[in-house]
RNA sequence: GCCCGGAUGGCGGAACUGGUAGACGCGCCGGACUCAAAAUCCGGUGGUGGUGACACCGUGUGGGUUCGAUUCCCUCUCCGGGCACCA
């Protein structure tokens, strides 16, 4: 055995094994339990960041595992290639998107596969690929003729200068990114997913998924946001105009103390006043214009003004005033909202910088109202008052007699809204999905024909920043009308990449059908029995993938309508971010690697200076590390320095890993240390030849307590990866076993005996983590079976056994002494031997003992 | 602003179901080896007081429940993720 750990020839070594045995490449075996377990497919952005080597770990060691423990495992990857950045690449380099990606591509499977992750390659999928979008086009077409994809107006930011669509990324304040000119909303025809139509079904279904965090459930029950309440109708006769203003609320039991309404600027009855009025027309513009991100607008100054006209209360007849409110959204219920100062915050404040009346209708015992402040108290429920006919009513008893009420004067009734919206998809951007539809003059919008699928996306356009290249593509736009035949032109848009991301994991099971979308094989390996991934893909991705799944299941395709069993939510690695903001033009931002951070020695500030030009940098804050804010930390030094084992328990040791990591290579030469070590203590074991077999029945305390120690460590090391997804905890305790082997004196027969067990469960333990470096150490050992096909071993219930324990005794909670006792002892000598002690003897001195609990096997505390 | 998380030594973290706070590792300090350095090995390392055995304090803030709280409840602060066109 060589005696120096050298990481490239062993990893090279163990990868080519792998390799030439096929071991990762797997076939569907319905005699044996199969484990599916699925990593998000990485966006290729150019390299490999910290965040993919943590995700992919992750899934890497839990398929290794589940593999040694007998099951048929699949771990597939693939590209989720077309997106916005390509395009960015593209304007910057003059390269078409599509030779960007797949240079990326080639770039990144060459560092993926140098990590020596379990992955079955067979099966690599990339979404830019015809034959993968193909199957995108033909599920939408199906999708519009079941007409769960639609038609409507959409708004989108427009940049007026390079007449352009921008993403929500590409606003910053207000203003284009590239041009610095300020953004338009525009509305345009889009074709959306009626998302809306599963709400309940999707919001139901959370509850039985045990496999999932407790978390993500609840943000995604949050974000469909079921709310119960009531619809009422506010008439209106407004000269021209007459009708009924709808508003929804939660809150019916406060409809007496209601002041005033306020609409959306797009409300018909807002824009009826603004003909009139052109200070009202003004505004209206003013909040046309202004942000269209929920955050910016939740956090803007809560505007408003008079529209002169007045709705009719329902039920008391009194005049309402009208106003239009720069925070009421017309996307959500019907563009207008009932006003109840005293028992709402945001009219509270309304109605305070406006000067109009609060009226309290709801009384909780025990409180006192003050008109002066807010209180949160006063959102609570609580008993009517000042309502008429509904004094003393509690809220529920409120709600069904106001519903009541003005169901009869059919002005209201009972509804259930969702704070989900449907999905919008297109995208008037080229590198993306085709949407599958042709223009004719005659037969107007028309689907493409499933014969004529896939529509192709050309793959030698350059964008410039003014607008979709497609529109100037002859080639692409000139077809003809699958209806009449006659000239047509084809749709420009693409959709939006998340349609992409929804259903690969599916496609997994047969990537190489030509013929169908999905096959007999998704039986078998379907659903994901383990998917992991980032935390920031809780809401967005995942629910779009669980609506995927319910559209597939209906057509037949699927019998199952969750896709992922269990998922794991890896924690985000977070860097600092530097960057330079110029008078004009675009955001710089720079690499931390390229950026040193001086301490100035008096003031004890911290200034960031780039080494490039010695000047100044802004830091940005800790945040995510993505290829837009230039953060990521390329794992390819790691790898090249110490090798991949060492990038992969660094990263699984650093932190347990559902936790945010802030990135820091302090520590690395410790796991490099750790692994040297492991091969030193095999390299000395092996050197005076091989162990004799194991004679359990005739060992001494000194043999005993180490085979207890490493059986301990089997058994933590198997929970810790198979339930609790510890990683860290897992090695520590390894490291622990090995530190007990290092200090071991080696010397008798049996004690070497002794020491190959502990040897040969320290690496099969850690061969899910670090898999090359104990493939070879396994070898060394003796064996003379692959490491990779070994099945995990199971734990020595007897060597586990102990005569004595340690308990703690505590005196008022506080610790005092640690005793001995047999393993045996019941409560009262466990007792007896606490009083006896005399330190604790000491502090109970003269009182007088109170109450003593024991807890078994653990403490005792004596309480005075 | 709203929804979801998080905060423990100089640093990353451990303490799994309310029961020994600081496992394991990094860093640092001391020592061995060396002409020297690196590598390696041995010992120490939360703070304060004490020669010492020990004692007191200590898990972001303030409060509560309990024999006992890093763990449960309430309040606040700060940090991260998401907010529908980044993926």
């Amino acid at each position: 055995m060589q005696e120096r750990y050298e990481p490239s020839a062993v990893e090279a070594d163990a990868q080519h094994y792998w390799d030439e045995q096929r071991c990762f490449e797997a076939t569907e075996d319905p005699a044996r339990d199969k484990y599916y377990c699925l990593s998000m497919f990485p966006y290729p952005s150019g390299r490999l960041h910290m965040g993919h080597v943590r995700n992919y770990t992750i899934g890497d060691v839990l398929s290794r595992f589940m593999r040694m423990n007998g099951k048929n495992v699949l771990q597939p990857m693939g590209w989720d290639a077309f997106g916005l950045p390509a395009e960015n690449a593209a304007m910057a380099n003059g390269v078409p998107p599509a030779k960007w990606t797949f240079d990326n591509i080639a770039h990144m499977k060459t560092q993926l596969k140098s990590l020596g992750f379990a992955l079955d390659w067979s099966r690599e999928l990339t979404t830019c690929d015809p034959k993968y979008y193909r199957w995108n086009q033909w599920l939408f077409l199906r999708m519009l003729e079941k007409g769960i994809a639609y038609q409507k107006t959409g708004v989108v930011n427009w940049d007026p200068v390079d007449k352009t669509v921008l993403a929500n990324e590409q606003v910053i304040d207000g203003r284009g990114w590239r041009t610095g000119a300020l953004v338009e909303k525009r509305e345009i025809p889009m074709y959306y997913l009626k998302i809306t139509a599963y709400a309940e079904d999707l919001l139901r279904a959370l509850d039985g998924m045990q496999g999932w965090p407790e978390r993500v459930r609840t943000m995604q029950a949050n974000w469909i946001g079921k709310s119960q309440g009531v619809r009422i109708g506010f008439p209106y006769d407004a000269g021209s105009l007459k009708g009924v203003m709808h508003a929804f609320t939660t809150r019916p039991d406060t409809i007496m103390g209601v002041t005033f309404c306020a609409v959306a600027a797009e409300h018909p009855l807002a824009a009826h006043a603004a003909r009139a009025n052109p200070a009202l027309a003004a505004f209206i513009e003013e909040c046309k214009r202004g942000p269209a991100i929920e955050a910016e607008l939740a956090t803007q100054e809560k505007k408003g003004m008079p529209t002169g006209l007045a709705v009719r209360h329902p039920i008391t007849q009194d005049a309402v005033p009208v106003w239009v409110g720069n925070y009421v959204l017309m996307s959500y219920g019907e563009g207008a909202v009932m006003g109840v100062p005293a028992h709402d915050e945001r009219d509270f404040e309304f109605a305070k910088k406006y000067h109009l009346p609060i009226s309290p209708v709801i009384e909780v015992p025990g409180r006192a109202y003050s008109l002066d402040a807010w209180a949160p108290w006063y959102a609570d429920h609580g008993r009517c008052i000042n309502s008429g006919p509904y004094d003393g009513l509690e809220f529920d008893a409120a709600l069904d007699a106001i519903a009541a009420d003005l169901g009869k004067l059919g002005l209201g009734e009972k509804q259930t809204t969702w704070r989900l919206r449907d999905w919008g998809i297109s995208r008037q951007r080229y590198w993306g999905c085709p949407i599958p539809v042709v223009h004719c003059a005659s037969c107007g919008t028309v689907p493409v024909r499933d014969a004529d699928l896939p529509v192709l996306l050309p793959d030698d356009l350059v964008p410039d920043g003014s607008g979709n290249p497609l529109l100037k593509d002859e080639k692409f736009l000139v077809t003809s009308c699958p209806g009449c035949g006659g000239a047509a032109r084809r749709e420009t848009d693409t959709m939006d990449t998340f349609v992409d991301s929804s259903w690969y994991f599916l496609r997994f099971a047969c990537s190489d059908n030509g013929q169908a979308m999905l096959d007999e094989r998704v039986r078998y390996w379907l659903p994901v029995d383990q998917y992991i991934g980032g935390i920031e893909h809780a809401i967005l991705h995942l629910l779009y993938a669980r609506f995927w799944t319910r559209v597939v299941n209906e057509l037949g395709a699927v019998g199952f309508r969750e896709p992922f069993a269990n998922l794991f939510t890896q924690g985000m690695v977070l860097n600092e971010v530097f960057f330079r903001k110029p008078d004009a033009g675009r955001i710089e931002y720079f690499n931390p690697a390229d950026v040193e951070i001086r301490v100035d020695k008096d003031t004890a500030q911290r200034v960031a200076v780039l080494r490039a030009d010695g000047t100044e940098v802004e830091s940005g804050g800790v945040v995510t590390m993505s290829k837009s804010k230039n953060n990521g930390v390329d794992p390819q030094a790691l790898v090249d320095e110490f090798g991949a084992d060492t990038a992969r328990l660094f990263t699984m040791f650093a932190a347990p890993p559902e936790q945010t990591l802030e990135w820091s290579d302090e520590g690395v030469q410790g796991a490099y240390r750790f692994i040297k070590r492991l091969w030193k203590a095999v390299h000395e074991h092996v050197a005076s030849g091989p162990a004799d077999p194991l004679d359990k029945g005739s060992l001494n305390d000194a043999q005993r307590a180490l085979r207890r120690q490493a059986h301990q460590t089997l058994a933590k090391v198997t929970d810790d990866i198979g339930r609790r997804r510890t990683f860290n905890t897992a090695i520590a305790s390894v490291m622990e076993l090995l530190n007990s082997v290092a200090k071991y004196p080696q010397s008798s027969a049996p004690d070497r005996s002794v020491i190959q067990e502990a040897l040969d469960i320290a690496v099969l333990a850690l061969s899910p983590i670090v898999p090359h470096v104990t493939h070879a150490l396994w070898r060394e050992l003796g064996h003379t079976t692959a490491l990779i096909d070994e099945p995990w071993m199971s734990v020595d219930a007897a060597a586990l056994q102990t005569s004595t324990i340690e308990l703690v005794v505590q005196v008022n909670g506080k610790l005092r002494a640690r005793i001995c006792v047999a393993a045996d002892a019941d409560d009262g000598a466990a007792r007896e031997a606490a009083l006896a002690d005399p330190n604790v003897r000491k502090f109970v001195g003269a009182a007088a003992v109170r109450k003593v609990i024991v807890v078994p096997g653990k403490l005792v505390n004596v309480v005075v």
